[in-house]
DNA sequence: TGAAAGTCAATATC
DNA sequence: GATATTGACTTTCA
């Protein structure tokens, strides 16, 4: 399946070996013949308002899909390719909206998003790969500036002649209540209904939210009604937000192995050993990778009181390792999480499971014994030191856990 | 069926 | 005004 191999496959594509490379060089790449056959940027007859979801449709002349094309598309470096388009735009002064709405088919916040964020290509489903298949196809037609600029002008014409016109007629363009005040989807006014409010979590809750992810990853329904009946919210909300932290945890974490592997990502580079990633199981666990309780660390999560010794007590807005890394993305600090007693101490039985990464950022401490709160010279290195530690922390955890069933097929990882 | 992935779009921030 | 953040939602997958 496109997950499975995305995750699993031991990346059949040429692996590519530097960024420059994998922007600049696919020559012989399946992709590169497609480059100059971008669609030139649809002249959208309303003003050049392309909408996201309507992405430029794709080069022509093989006739295959975007679709076809990433599934063809050899391994791809995409914080090379984010880079190299966030430069692009920078030195001509092109804005994520337009880029994405006119290039990759999507809303700006989610362009701002994959360009800040970009997840290893091995980590991408077929439909992740997409818009950096478009990516790279976009910088490799010569003329992608051109014509993105052109679509600038054009925007901008429209624009104008609508201000025009709407002055001459005397009424806004942008009154009435379309597009924010109602539900997404294009009713007519009368058939419109209230959107309803975004929810905007205070400091208070999100950080007895994370103190509750830092105790479980993964609560259990009682815990979250718990949470969500202390913290005035709905259990919707809770849930939504486990999800959406876990995953942007997930997130945060690649990009800081890509980071510590030098900004080069290749098959193996986001420190991740493919036995160990992927495993939904195991992925950002509960302290005690159990669901058993959930009851307890609910009080104790919401800040109520304080629960240092519990897990660790820190902020997960600057340092989210708690979330784990991309080997398993929920992680406790070992150093409070209560798990590195004996036997299970931090660093101890990690050396090679963590070398790939270890190998990429000698400039941190060993694997082995990690100290708990890092002398590291400054807060990324002490940052990324205390991530791995807990990310060894669990993994010993599990072996421990695993190694405790007598039945090899009871093996949980 | 639950979790992850992907995205939208409102809102915050720069 | 552009970009970043984030709650909510849909789709995909195991």
């Amino acid at each position: 399946t496109p997950k499975t191999s995305a995750s699993c496959s031991p990346a059949p594509e040429s692996p590519l070996s530097s960024t420059e490379e994998s922007v600049n060089g696919l020559v012989g790449d399946p992709l590169a013949s497609q480059s100059s056959s971008l669609k030139p940027l649809s002249e959208d007859p309303s003003g050049g308002e392309s909408q996201p979801g309507t992405p430029l449709p794709l080069p022509g002349h093989s006739g295959l899909s975007i679709q076809e094309m990433v599934a063809m598309s050899p391994e791809l470096d995409t914080y090379a390719i984010t880079k190299k388009v966030k430069e692009v735009l920078t030195d001509n002064n092109l804005g994520q909206r337009l880029f994405g709405e006119t290039i990759l088919g999507l809303t700006q916040g989610s362009v701002s998003d994959l360009l800040a964020r970009p997840k290893p290509w091995h980590k991408l489903s077929l439909k992740g790969r997409e818009p950096f298949v478009r990516m790279q196809l976009w910088l490799q037609d010569p003329h992608s500036v051109e014509k993105l600029m052109d679509m600038k002008r054009l925007e901008k014409k429209a624009y104008m002649k609508r201000r025009l016109s709407s002055l001459s007629d005397s009424h806004p363009v942008d009154g009435g209540l379309v597009g924010t005040d109602y539900v997404q989807g294009s009713q007519s006014p009368g058939q419109q209904h209230l959107k309803k409010p975004r929810v905007v979590l205070g400091p208070e809750e999100k950080e007895a939210l994370k103190k509750a992810y830092q105790q479980k990853p993964y609560p259990s329904p009682k815990t979250i009604e718990e949470l969500a009946s202390q913290l005035n919210l709905k259990t919707s909300t809770v849930i939504n937000w486990f999800h959406n932290y876990r995953s942007r945890i997930r997130r945060e974490l690649f990009i800081e192995e890509i980071q510590a592997a030098g900004g080069v990502v290749g098959p193996g580079s986001d420190g991740g050993s493919p036995s160990l990633r992927g495993s939904k199981s195991g992925e950002g666990d509960s302290c005690d990778g159990t669901e058993s309780d959930g009851t307890v660390e609910t009080r104790q999560g919401l800040g109520l009181e304080d629960h240092r010794g519990a897990c660790k007590d820190h902020d997960m807005e600057a340092d989210s390792e708690a979330g784990g890394s991309n080997n398993s993305p929920a992680q406790i600090d070992c150093t409070t999480s209560g798990l590195a007693g004996p036997g299970s101490s931090c660093g101890q039985g990690g050396l090679g499971l963590f070398s790939l990464t270890e190998a990429s950022s000698s400039s941190h401490a060993p694997s082995t014994n990690i100290p708990a709160s890092g002398t590291a010279r400054n807060p990324r290195d002490n940052h990324l030191r205390k991530k791995k530690a807990a990310n060894l922390n669990n993994i010993i955890h599990r072996l421990e856990k695993a190694a405790s069933k007598e039945d090899p097929s009871e093996w949980e990882f």
